[in-house]
Formats: C-alpha cells, structure tokens, sequence
DNA sequence: GCCGAAATTTTTGCATACAAAGTTTTTTTG
DNA sequence: CAAAAAAACTTTGTATGCAAAAATTTCGGC
C-alpha cells in the first residue's frame, strides 16, 4: 500500500521544495516584491522550516528571491531597467547558442527542430497560444542542446527563469506574432544551411523583439496602474 | 572593547560563511572531487551545521559543489570537457561584455581602464605576475562594468568563479603572456574608438588564447599524473 | 484624537536533538 | 581464508526549541 510512497521518493526535502517554490514565483503565485513566511511557506508545503530555508537559499543564489538580514526572503521585483538587462542577456545567450548549435548541430538534432517547428507553424495556424508556447520554448531549448555546451545551458536555464513571469501574461498581437514566426523560419533556414553568423544575427533579433513585446506590455500595465492609484 | 563585534558584525552567519567557503573551492584548499564533510567544515568555520548547510545549498546553485542524495556535497571537479564548456562561455560573455562597453562606456571609466593599463604595463616590464592578474581581473572587470547590465555581471562573476581554480596556477609562458599583453592593447584601442564589432573580436580571441593555455597545462599536468601513478 | 514610546507578538536565525540513510568494522559461515 | 551478513558507527536530513531582531499593538502624554 505505502510501497509506492516509500520506494519512490529518493529525494530530499529541500530538493522537492526548492522546484516547488521556483514554480510559485515564475508563475507568479507569489508576487513580486512579496514577503516569503516561513512558518506559512513552511505549512502550506508541509515540511518544516529547515529544508524550506535551505531551499530558498538556493533560489536566492539563482537570483529569484532576495534575502534581507534578519528579515527573510522577498521575491525579486524586476525593474524595468531589470527586465531590458536580463532580456538583452537572453539575446546574447540565445545568439551564442545560436550560433554554436549552427556548427554542431547533427542531422537527427535538426530533423527533431524542423518537426517541432511545424507543430509550431499548426499552432500558430489554429491560433493556439499555449502549444505556441510550449513549442517555442522547446524549441529554443533544443536550439542550446545543440550547442552543446553545459554551462550555457546551465545559465540559459536560470536567466531564462527570470523571464518566465513576465512572459507568462504576454499575449502577442497578431503582427507580431506573424513576425516572430517569420523569424522562426530564418532561423530553421540558417540552421540547414549551418550558417553560424546568420543565428546569431536572427536569434539576437528575435530577442529584441520579444524584448519589445514585453516591455511595451509593462509600459501599458504601469500606465493603466497610474490611472487607477492617485 | 566589544564594541566593534557588536555594530559591525550584522551579517548573518550563511552570508558569512558561504564567501569563505566558496574561496576555499576557488582556491582549491577543499580539492575537486572532495566531499564537504558538515561536521569537520562546521568546527573549522565555528558555526553550527545549520548555517554552513544553507551555504553549501547556495555553492550548490552557482555550480561550485554537486549535491548527491543522502551523501551531502562534493566540491565539483571539471572535466576537461567542462574545462571547455566554460572557457567558451566566458568567452561568450566577455565579448558580449565589450560589445557592450564599447557602445556605453563613460569618459571616465574609459580614462581609469587606460591607467589601469598602463598599471599592468608596468607589472609586465617588472614581470610580476601577481600584479600583473590583479590588474587584469579588475581591467575585465571594469570592462563589464562598463556595459552596464546587471544581469551580464552576475552571470559574469558566476562563471568567472568556476575558473579561479584553474588560473590560479596558469603561469604563463613568455610568448602568451607578450601576446595576451598585445590584445590589451588593441582591446583599449577599440574601447577608446568604441568600436564595438573589434571589441567583441579581440575579446573572444583573447579568452580563446586563454583557454589554448590553461588546457595546455592540464594536458601537461594529465601526462604528468599518468607517467607517475602506474 | 494623534503622535511617540514601551510592551507584546511575531518572525527570523541559529543550535541542538533525533531519525534515517550510508559506511565501516566485526562476526559468522561455508 | 574469503565472502556474506550483521552490528556498530558515522553522516546526512529534518524537526524542534530558544534567543535575537523586527513588526505590531497597546498605552500614556499632549
């Protein structure tokens, strides 16, 4: 009966904890500039207080919390100078990526991101912007395995953790979503062709791009939370 | 007479302790491939294991040691593949580093780069090699200050941490060292035109000479262990 | 009624205690 | 004597308790 419960769960507490927690803040369930309760965080996860710290230690290395002496953990509130340095480290991540995976990219690698990319071109076609999203990012991701580098991949994750939440409410519009597609399709093309330097250039603007999406989304946000406040 | 302990000191103790411990692995007086034993590190840093575990939680997060099930913490060794991995990383961001700096930098960063320079100048005409990457690693450091992204010097110090270990007994060679001197010098030359496509460029050959040299030694210092151990 | 100070409560930070997993040593058996 | 099993020991992982700092509330003075 408790078979599964006992033969199943190899890992440690902080280490169950600490994907959990990430999650919360990418998604937003703890808000920004939020104060992280250990006793309630604590509660709520059902552990007690020792892997939970040890967890949010970690997230504090990874750079989603900040830790206050003697007053615990806030979720990091990204500034919008914050948001324009991390995405145009993205745009530098994803270039470099780009770029090595054009000349280390296999055949089968290839074949894999030319099929998701036509998964992709359904979504889009049906206009389904969560397979959209979950396509695009596989296949960005697929991108960085290719590069076959470790450490890029390693810090391509974390950065890439940062945005999350903001990207989680961008809802494109409709030109630049047809863009942003058309940037896809260069991209599939350098990729065949193994042309390192043109990833470099069309992953680096396509960054921009989203960079632009978002930032033009905050900007509306904050005006909208301007007009309601004072 | 306590006075100092008392109204200085308000740090926690895993703040504390985590920069003490990280130089240990940076300075390889904790050997790659060590386990971190929490009895032994607790008594030696004289905290209790507690605040010494929500340390090596955050070493765990920036990849400085490896935490294995049930087994505790284990200082990372770095193949060379890794070795590789991270070269081209740091690579990676130095250029995207002086691309940026390039387009950004201020007339007196500029101005303390260039005395700087002239710092290291003299320690390469006296040969001292201390000095010499003192004035280096503030001169990079400078450099990616100057392109005013956040994110970038996070990331930065980050991966430059994981190579402390290996540059620590790089010396260098006469002919590298002359060569690594003349990329300073087009290097400040393209800062002073901004010329951001020559910064990227000589940045990323430098860090590439750099990695030609540090695997070099370990080649050397592989063949070495292996002529001796059988 | 409002501001400020003191007391109370809450929360963080650290140490310790205990349980579970792993490691080593000893013992037993073939 | 070797290999396997068992016991003893060590180490990690988690919970809990306590002290110090911060936040909140209460109370006194104006």
């Amino acid at each position: 009966m408790t078979a599964a419960v006992l033969s199943i769960p190899r890992a440690a507490l902080h280490q169950q904890v600490a994907p959990r927690l990430r999650q919360m803040l990418v998604e937003n369930r703890i808000l920004p500039g939020a104060k992280l309760n250990e006793r309630e965080l604590a509660e709520a996860l059902q552990v007690s207080r020792t892997p939970l710290r040890e967890a949010i230690k970690m997230l504090a290395a990874e750079g989603l919390v900040e830790l206050l002496p003697n007053r615990g953990a806030i979720a990091v509130e990204l500034t919008e100078a914050d948001v324009l340095s991390t995405f145009e480290m993205m745009a530098g991540l994803e270039a470099m990526s780009g770029e090595l995976a054009a000349q280390r990219i296999t055949d089968a690698e290839l074949a894999e991101i030319r099929a998701m990319h036509f998964e992709m071109l359904a979504a889009y076609t049906r206009r389904d912007l969560s397979a959209y999203y979950r396509l695009n990012s596989k296949i960005h991701s697929a991108i960085n395995q290719a590069a076959k580098n470790s450490v890029l991949t390693i810090t391509y994750n974390q950065v890439n953790a940062r945005l999350q939440a903001l990207r989680f409410r961008s809802n494109q519009d409709e030109g630049k979503w047809k863009q942003a597609m058309a940037e896809h399709d260069r991209m599939i093309d350098a990729l065949g062709k193994r042309d390192a330097g043109a990833m470099r250039k069309v992953l680096a603007e396509h960054l921009d791009h989203k960079r632009d999406v978002v930032v033009e989304q905050l900007r509306q946000a904050s005006k909208l939370a301007a007009g309601a406040a004072p």
